[in-house]
DNA sequence: AAGTGGTCTAGACCACCAA
DNA sequence: TGGTGGTCTAGACCACTTA
């Protein structure tokens, strides 16, 4: 057969490419190249192109390469250090960070949202017949959208916008957000783990569903309550989410390759 | 051919594939029940095992399932909570928050970590010449490892080890931590990235090598410079990371089938 | 020894992008 | 229109666990 291998140790044959891939992403290529495609690799070193394909996804998952459908694999660059939590907490605003609103609707909230409301601190259970806001935020970083977000907004945390009349888009979901913060922020509470893109916050992201992110679920409280709760959808093949208590103003590299 | 497609939006069977057994998991499966085998539950949805197993692997990703070789593919119980950050920082201990000792040795600093010694709030700069104390410690929850961790200590930062005697193993890797207490801790600075276990990390958590798992990198900081460099793997498929700066105190519910 | 998930192959076709 | 990565197939064999 094609195969030649004289490996004593049974060590998967994608994982093996792996490493050699990886030394040669640090030894022959700058960032921003544009690696062989796919069938040609698979040829060079002697595999199927699924085999391929697993050391290449492991490397996309690790950040190390970016792949497009139609254009190739390219080299990324270092992940970029997103500021997630600070010492100060604070509500979430616009323009800040990078962060832009982009909508707000309002609508009943679904199990696993009433969930993250009802449990914390405080007593105030939440009915299920009581509306709540969403507002859609957007992340850019570096020209890059890095995140997407919903904020649930329980419409009893913000009486002031029964009627609003700001016009949907951008200034409804400012005009919430502004309700927000006029109210006087307790604690907060946050959580970080993986998951898959779902189909709408991928394409926001540029990604294909399914892709990987880092899902950060943050719960604002008030004395009296749950005030409102953002998941936060992060494209986790290139971000690094940083809680800095310390002024970590490292700036990753960004050159490119001509 | 087998396929019956009349799908007039060409979503990718595995993708509709994911989104059925979802269902099916919620409605008519209880947490520790066992699925059918990849065999038959490919035939039954009438595509070919691989198009079933890319389906797996992302409810595997996302927390919901559990495969081990030689076993079956069972129903997940829900993410573990664990507490990485709170609101006072404190030096790494032993026995706290099931942090528990494993080994200490001491060799010379790879370019990485001395990449994350080296930046960071103060001036010091490390030589690579300077030798490094590693410490292994591992995290165990609700009686599952769910974390391994490497934590670097430059020599330097703790000089009352120049010459120790405490036997290898647990003994030796809380002689440094004692060093590393006695010190006043001014910062730390942390981050959140995706990664890959490597083959020895994914041995200690009981998982393939290549596992998707949570790499949380913390610094800590003295005010001479960057005292110790953290590196923690965390299972990214059973742990669900917090920061909990309100009491975080929802016991997950840990039910399992009979 | 039987059964499970993990790896690997050699094809095929499709969706997308750029020239 | 040609080239890229993404999806899918129908097999095969291997490593591991359990009985």
């Amino acid at each position: 057969m094609g195969t030649t291998q004289l490996e004593s140790v049974p060590e998967p044959k994608y994982w093996h490419l792996k490493t050699v891939l990886s030394e040669a992403l640090d030894q022959d290529f700058a960032v921003g190249e544009i690696l062989p495609n796919e069938r040609e690799l698979a040829a060079r070193f002697g595999v199927a192109r699924a085999t391929l394909r697993q050391a290449l996804e492991q490397l996309e998952l690790e950040g190390r390469l970016q792949r497009r459908r139609g254009v190739g694999t390219t080299v990324a660059p270092p992940r970029v250090g997103v500021v997630v939590g600070s010492a100060q907490q604070d509500w979430p605003g616009d323009n800040a960070d990078g962060w832009e609103a982009v909508d707000a609707t309002e609508s009943l909230p679904t199990a696993a949202v009433l969930k993250l409301l009802a449990t914390g601190t405080g007593a105030a259970a939440f009915a299920a017949d009581q509306p709540v806001h969403i507002v859609r935020r957007t992340r850019v970083t570096q020209g890059q959208v890095v995140a997407a977000e919903l904020l649930y907004v329980p419409a009893a945390s913000v009486p002031g916008l029964s009627a609003i009349d700001a016009p949907a888009g951008p200034p409804r979901a400012r005009a919430v957000l502004r309700e927000l913060q006029r109210l006087t922020l307790d604690g907060q509470d946050r959580s970080v783990e993986l998951g898959s893109a779902r189909a709408d916050d991928a394409k926001e992201l540029d990604r294909l569903p399914g892709a990987p992110v880092l899902l950060v679920t943050t719960r604002y409280f008030t004395l009296s309550g749950t005030a409102a709760v953002s998941v936060a959808t992060y494209r986790a093949d290139t971000c690094r989410l940083t809680f800095g208590d310390s002024g970590d103003v490292e700036i990753t590299e960004t050159r490119v390759a001509s």
